[in-house]
DNA sequence: TTAATATCGTTTCAACGCTAACGATTATGA
DNA sequence: TCATAATCGTTAGCGTTGAAACGATATTAA
């Protein structure tokens, strides 16, 4: 990414009172670390199942949860239901989960996990904690705990 | 996200020998806040001109250097030259830059900002700056300082 | 010089991802 | 009751995304 003071030789022009620089800051290295992790992730660990992060979390969810509502997966991954519809269409293509209909209410539909979808997650999880821990291993335990606290707040206070 | 609690008990059968949960914490929440992140402002400024996060921070980087390489816009928005390539024939398509083939080296295609991409920069960058802002608002400016110092260590140190 | 190698951007193809529109189902209220 | 509204998941249409294959150009080595 470009310096901050390049930013603001630009901003001249554009109808603006101040920089918070450091916001700036957060955001982009924020939003490089995700997508780092992402793709490597996807890399090293995903792609030998063809998987994609989103794929991957849903099948954590269902690994966790047995049976989970369309809609709740949409929420838990922060996609939208479109997405979880196509990518339910993969996986159920791949018969790691499949659909079943609420009895009680004919409108909602949940995914479950196969026998084969919780083999691959058993084989999978392990790896995929492997690299959550090379990625964050430049951080103390103590560290993690700060950022932790610090992006949960974030989180909290923007409802993400 | 389920709690660690779970996972633990669903690891009983993978070969794992102990869960490091303050990574898994870190790894989770870093996610959530960049996926956050990007949703919000591509929801709330960059959807009135149908630009998404990639293309956004594109066209932030031809304002800033004027004239880029395709393989350098790949790395400096962390995704493939395939999507680069893409992204280009779309902004082209919406006038907002241009392609230049390189005098010396005929190989390299650089991207260059119109006139007309200049302006909707003057105009979306101070919106998109204050969604930043909005996004870290929780944070002092103290502590936002912690949380950049730490991202870039695990940048830095995963060559992301 | 020429052949082999490397590098660059594009294309191909399949999957991901969104918004908006839709059909089906359930809930509400006159 | 029956019409209206609300909610759910899917579909349609379009742009994004990456791996791999490809063509064009430049570099290297013999």
């Amino acid at each position: 990414m470009p310096e901050e003071k390049d930013t603001i030789n630009k901003l001249a022009k554009a109808p603006i009172e101040s920089l918070h620089l450091d916001a700036i800051t957060v955001v982009t290295n924020l939003y490089r670390a995700a997508q780092g992790l992402r793709n490597k992730m996807e890399r090293e660990v995903l792609a030998k199942h063809g998987l994609s992060w989103t794929s991957f979390s849903i099948l954590y969810d269902l690994w966790i949860w047995e049976s989970v509502e369309t809609k709740k997966l949409a929420m838990s991954a922060g996609v939208s239901k479109a997405t979880i519809s196509n990518i339910t269409n993969t996986l159920e293509r791949k018969e790691l989960c499949y659909r079943k209909v609420d009895n009680r209410d004919r409108r909602i539909t949940c995914v479950v996990l196969t026998d084969k979808g919780r083999k691959v997650m058993e084989e999978l999880y392990p790896q995929f904690h492997q690299g959550e821990v090379e990625v964050v291993s430049s951080l103390t335990v103590e560290e993690q705990k700060v950022i932790s606290g610090m992006l949960r707040r974030v989180i909290r206070e923007n409802n993400f």
